[in-house]
DNA sequence: GCGGCTTTCCAACCTAGGTTAAGGTCATCT
DNA sequence: AGATGACCTTAACCTAGGTTGGAAAGCCGC
């Protein structure tokens, strides 16, 4: 199960522009960039920190985080491969928050001038890099309607059907049962609550027959009920290619 | 009290690059395009709409929200004069969200190849206008943190003080005190609570004496309690001007 | 196979905030 | 002046979720 980027991202920018054979060979030409590690729990990039490369998860999962002097910790975005964790944070001076690995993550250091110079040579890819920031937006907006008025069973399901969505995108979980590596600590600061009530909430969804868990996998048994349960409105992932008739011009 | 563009917009523009006399004219062109108006509570557009202009707030608060099936309802943003609703939205086909006027808003409407003409012509604006996006999303994950880690005085805490320096980054609240006109409601529906709790947890912070709230207006008695109290970090939003560097060599 | 992790699970108890319902205040309209 | 309607305020009661403190079960290196 090696991802490499010309799979994971193309296959996510496709959704979203209609890319040339050119343009998947420019795609794949940033795995000339430099391959970093990290091991799961360490900081790809930590608060104040002064952003100086582009990082583009090639595998595994990682998060956004910030934390509250009183220790208190919230995961504000998750990223699995193909994404970009701070495609343009770099133009920011002094990072506002960390960027954590959740499993062992494999990422592209990109120097800015590639990813500018990429987005000149090809502007379609810019458009579908533009497009995937205002969807990362939108996600950002869905997870403020979950914390702010859903309640435990509703923020889990919802987390659960769009991470789902997210890992299918890039050709990861055809079959309803993907890798999910969040410990239920991590889910509970995702999802604004406590460890003993993400569990307690878990076990209900489990018992439900909603969703199989184990230890690092995540198996959608009712993919329907689940979302009904969540309110999952697919319509902030833009996942319906409706970039093509925008590109249609190009 | 008559905000005009050249005022809020480039005010707040200056806090991230510095701008010539000829960037101050590009923006003040922007005013040749319509000037829409709404009543307070009317939407400036609603979820599902297709964007067709992007709309630049000139007086008057807006916010962005989210409904959920079951009526419950988030805001997810607030739009104070001179802030873009929706800058880049247009790009995707349908809107994830809704905007919607809280005072009397009046708001340029202006076509996006005007943006695009104004972000080539003047790259200084451009870097600008890419550096407040970024703002913006920077805004979304603290809202992030405060819901899903603050309490309910802490909650109100963060958010007068974060509206009290975007206001006055646009000049309006040099005192301490300025026009806030949300409702209670408002409130419950930014920090995630119920009316009741709202109005109860104002009730305290106004006999500790940290704010004056009345009708239409906020007044910041202490600041420094009160941010201590939200646990405040101004860093999110990014107005220390750090852009100068990034532009001394353009 | 052992010791020390991390993670999951469980139960008893508690509190922040939700719910419901009723007044009160103020501005506007007739 | 009275009526209307939008907000704000208060009180009594209730519940979803937090807290605390363990115990069991996997997993990892040695």
């Amino acid at each position: 199960m090696t991802m490499t980027i010309d799979h994971a991202l193309g296959r996510k920018l496709e959704r979203f522009a209609r890319l040339s054979e050119e343009d998947h060979r420019a795609l794949r030409r940033l795995r000339e960039a430099p391959l970093r590690e990290v091991e799961p729990r360490a900081d790809l990039i930590a608060e104040g920190d002064e952003p100086a490369v582009v990082r583009l998860s090639e595998s595994g999962w990682a998060c956004r985080y910030k934390h509250l002097p009183n220790g208190r910790r919230q995961i504000v975005g998750l990223f699995v491969p193909g994404d970009f964790c701070d495609l343009n944070v770099y133009i920011l001076r002094h990072l506002d928050h960390s960027i954590g690995a959740i499993s062992k993550v494999r990422y592209y250091a990109l120097p800015p001038h590639m990813i500018e110079e990429l987005v000149h040579d090809r502007p379609r890819i810019g458009k579908a890099l533009l497009w995937n920031e205002l969807v990362q937006a939108s996600i950002q907006r869905e997870w403020l309607l979950t914390l702010g008025q859903r309640n435990a069973r509703e923020r889990l399901a919802n987390l659960f059907v769009e991470m789902f969505h997210r890992v299918r995108s890039i050709g990861l979980a055809g079959d309803g049962k993907f890798e999910f590596p969040l410990t239920q600590t991590d889910l509970a600061d995702t999802t604004g609550m406590t460890p003993v009530h993400t569990n307690r909430t878990i076990q209900e969804l489990r018992q439900e027959g909603l969703i199989d868990m184990d230890r690092r996998h995540l198996g959608i048994c009712d993919l329907a009920a689940l979302s009904r349960l969540a309110m999952f409105n697919a319509g902030y992932l833009h996942l319906d290619r409706e970039g093509e008739t925008l590109d249609a011009a190009n």
